[in-house]
DNA sequence: CAGTGGTCTAGACCACTTT
DNA sequence: AAGTGGTCTAGACCACTGA
């Protein structure tokens, strides 16, 4: 609850995107890392931490010899895959005001393939919450995960409308630290169809993934189903170093 | 001792990856960065370089207090989607060998999207590139790019077998600099599902792509189709900082 | 050529985790 | 309390870009 100072670092990007919205830099040329360092009172290295942050974020590029530049692509990209974390805040990004509703939550004996991503043996009782997230009543996306039965206490609906980092933390004190996500192409089904409100057949991406805990255990098999109409996913591809 | 060439922080990420794969930390625990620096004789600072990188290759995961661990999952990891280049590596990094066969060289009028993203006029002439990357004779990659026709001269089926970049060099002068991409599903169709050897209507990811050169001109629109049967995506994802 | 970002050093103190 | 990574400084030289 404390909210520690932000770093010199943070502030100083804060600093720069605010400067980069404002229109400051309407050539999109920013200033030099010495004139920046000089300007706001900090060294060098401490403006170069921030200008790679901010350039591994995507906000500006750098190249040696010529300048630092605002990079316009990157005000383009609405959600970078590598931070997703909670669909709200994804569909929030979006300009969406979404609802979650907790359509299942139910514990099921693991079929094969969870059990052996979970480390569970065959029929180990799995904690099953299946979320769909809508706007304006229209479905967005659809989520199934899957939790040790361990893991779990006795919930209730209310409980699993967080997002499930946060909902597993309550349950079990665990702490999901990361995702391991295969995305997979599908066609859209039955039920599944029906609920995201598409006709069946209708082709969409699902993230399978596999999360884990600070100390690399598997605590989540989880998959994702998206309207592409509704939400695209972008990224900003580059040269590797 | 150490060279230069290789910047220091690159020799210390090899000499570090190299020790990892050579299983030197048994127990996932790399040492302290004060003994990393004092061991190699170079400066805390290129050591916290070299592992910054190393973090967000996804190769360590840093924990404040604690220390610096092999980060198991991201040796998972063959192809980090921000840094695809080449569909000819990628493949490679999957331990395939392929072979690149040119289905499609020839000019003609863009039609309203295209020509609208690349800043052309309805009917203006694009260069359509369209490759198939193979593994064995079994397909896997389906690529279609399109040029602007004055960005090219007459090429020959032979010069296109290159990644589309050099390509695009070889012709025009223009380097690419980046691509902006989407993440598209779809359901192979006709003669596009044909090519890549599937049913029609099997689901299928497809990078749909717009390329610019380093003056942030658009100097390509690329559509890609994979086999995902053969080749896969995947991606860590952590909570953002 | 002057000016830019890229690399590197040596040292200081802080925040956090583990013992 | 000891040890770890996180932040920050001040300064040096190099590699590259552009006029």
């Amino acid at each position: 609850m404390i909210a520690r100072s932000p770093s010199l670092t943070e502030q100083v990007m804060t600093h720069l995107k605010d400067r980069i919205v404002r229109g400051d830099f309407p050539d999109g040329r920013i200033p030099a890392e010495t004139e920046l360092a000089a300007d706001l009172g900090v060294s060098r290295t401490t403006v170069r931490d921030a200008l790679s942050r901010l350039e591994h974020e995507g906000v500006v590029v750098r190249k040696q010899g010529a300048g630092t530049f605002v990079n316009a692509a990157g005000l383009q990209i609405t959600s970078r895959l590598e931070e997703i974390w909670s669909y709200e805040d994804v569909l929030r990004d979006h300009g969406y005001t979404p609802s979650v509703e907790v359509l299942r939550l139910e514990r099921e004996p693991a079929g094969p393939d969870v059990a052996s991503v979970l480390g569970l043996a065959e029929g180990d009782e799995v904690l099953v919450v299946e979320k769909l997230f809508r706007e304006n009543d229209e479905p967005v996306v659809l989520t199934v995960n899957m939790i040790p039965g361990t893991l779990a206490g006795s919930p209730k609906r209310r409980d699993a409308r967080a997002p499930i980092y946060r909902f597993l933390a309550d349950q079990s004190g665990r702490q999901l630290a990361y995702y391991l996500s295969d995305i997979v192409p599908v066609a859209l089904q039955g039920e599944r169809a029906a609920t995201l409100g598409v006709a069946p057949g209708t082709p969409a991406i699902s993230f399978e993934e596999t999360g884990y805990d600070t100390e690399d255990r598997p605590v989540l098999r989880a998959a994702s189903f998206f309207r592409d109409d509704l939400l695209r996913f972008r990224l900003i591809r580059r040269k590797a170093v």
